[in-house]
DNA sequence: CGTTGCCTTGAGCCCCTTCAACGTAAGTGG
DNA sequence: CCACTTACGTTGAAGGGGCTCAAGGCAACG
């Protein structure tokens, strides 16, 4: 873990992305807009397979994806692992620790990653300054939890395929390589990683993905996943994007 | 569903209830605490089973359990469900609605239930008039996503047997029957919600309760749970309360 | 050019499900 | 007070989805 310079202009684009998200849902003016994008912070390289809040600790800063892709991590007595979030860059992945900085769960970077850490502080003195900023905040948090309900959901009721075409449809989404759904987009995650998403054994994450690719619904290779059938990919998973809260029109409150 | 006169002492006490449960966590002066005291609601009785939010509906109030019992439900498209929280007297059951007014899972009465509608309104505008209450409710939505994330953990990582071990316990100390931990408490979960909730069978729950009272860990008998002996059922569920933040000091931000 | 991490595939097993039957308690209407 | 219904709990037998264990392949890297 280091400082990093010269990757401003990535910084820019995940700011401006994490804005995108807010005002997605959330209406604000152009000063709080600009008071956003001007939140400081320090940006960090991780390396792939560390942590950059550890389980336990008490922390002061929330971190942006600005690049790369990360995971919040649970784990039981005997070192089984499930990913309880994924978070791509233009995320904001612990925005919950500003309400509670005692980290239930380890950040972890799940390929080579840059973050941008931004005070605690900060955040609280802009939700002051700005009543909308705030609301935007909390509305940012139940996003994530909306998401994590869904994911219950999925890892507790549907079968080992459908759980991996859920995951596949979600980050789709989640990308937004949209329009055209049958398309292709990066995939960062190994299938040992895809393994802890599902609450599977990589063992029979990469059966289910054989399946998949058998009956032409998508297929992973290169570090990348082509869907080659929205439609059945969708179905096999039941997935409904309505609760990635998407298209809800902000309104005024 | 039909308004309920004559049980102002019961929301008197579940108010007190969720307040409590703020304070625990968030510092309130005493204005802002009469000023939660004073929320405006409208109390009804939802008989058992019933949705008192359905899926997708666009809801205006959040639900205060008053009492009874409630959960939150997913459901796959074979008609599986799968509970992603439970809500006790006292839980602001659908907080989140206020930041997501489109409700992304219905909640049911799991026994005759009273709940107490607080209209959105009334939040943001005690929101807004004290941004300290807005940070509470952030801040106590976001105990409840960490409730979730540990949910998601157990339901996904656990064999079936620590998966209701680790529920009792979770519980039990919500409950907050405390002080003696080996001793009992009510226990409204029929067999089959109590599967809904740890994503198995009934028939699987049946024979894991079995397995548990013959262990001496703990029983369920006339809808009341005995923990016999807390440290095996605290050790089978794999159970840290930490999750839960019961004693996070509240700090001045 | 050995090491390391990840992907792939096979064989056998086990936890949990499915299916089915029966018991019990509470409620309901005659 | 008694048939009838309904909901829930209990138990057995059999099957399957996913796990475990094991081996081997490939690509990247130092």
């Amino acid at each position: 873990m280091h400082r990093v310079r010269a990757t401003t202009t990535d910084l820019e684009q995940a700011l401006a992305r994490w804005l995108d998200r807010l005002t997605l849902r959330s209406v604000l003016s152009a000063e709080e807009q600009q008071a956003l994008l001007s939140l400081p912070g320090e940006l960090v390289a991780i390396a792939p397979n560390r942590d950059f809040v550890r389980l336990g600790e008490r922390v002061d800063r929330s971190c942006l994806i600005v690049s790369g892709l990360a995971g919040r991590f649970g784990q039981t007595r005997n070192g089984e692992r499930l990913i309880t979030a994924l978070h791509l860059p233009g995320d904001m992945a612990d925005l919950h620790s500003v309400m509670l900085p005692d980290a239930a769960n380890a950040l972890n970077a799940l390929t080579e990653t840059v973050i941008y850490r931004v005070p605690h502080d900060d955040f609280h003195a802009l939700g002051r300054r700005f009543p909308m900023l705030a609301e935007a905040f909390w509305r940012d948090c139940m996003v994530d939890a909306a998401i994590l309900s869904e994911w219950a959901l999925r890892n507790g009721r549907l079968p080992a395929k459908a759980r991996i075409a859920h995951l596949i449809c979600e980050l789709s989404c989640r990308a937004a390589v949209s329009g055209s759904r049958d398309g292709a987009f990066d995939w960062r995650l190994s299938q040992i990683q895809l393994a802890d998403v599902t609450g599977l054994t990589s063992v029979h994450a990469n059966r289910m993905l054989r399946a998949l690719r058998e009956e032409g619904a998508a297929q992973i290779k290169d570090r990348r996943v082509e869907i080659l059938d929205w439609k059945r990919l969708r179905a096999i998973g039941e997935f409904n994007d309505q609760y990635l809260q998407l298209y809800t029109a902000p309104e005024q409150s």
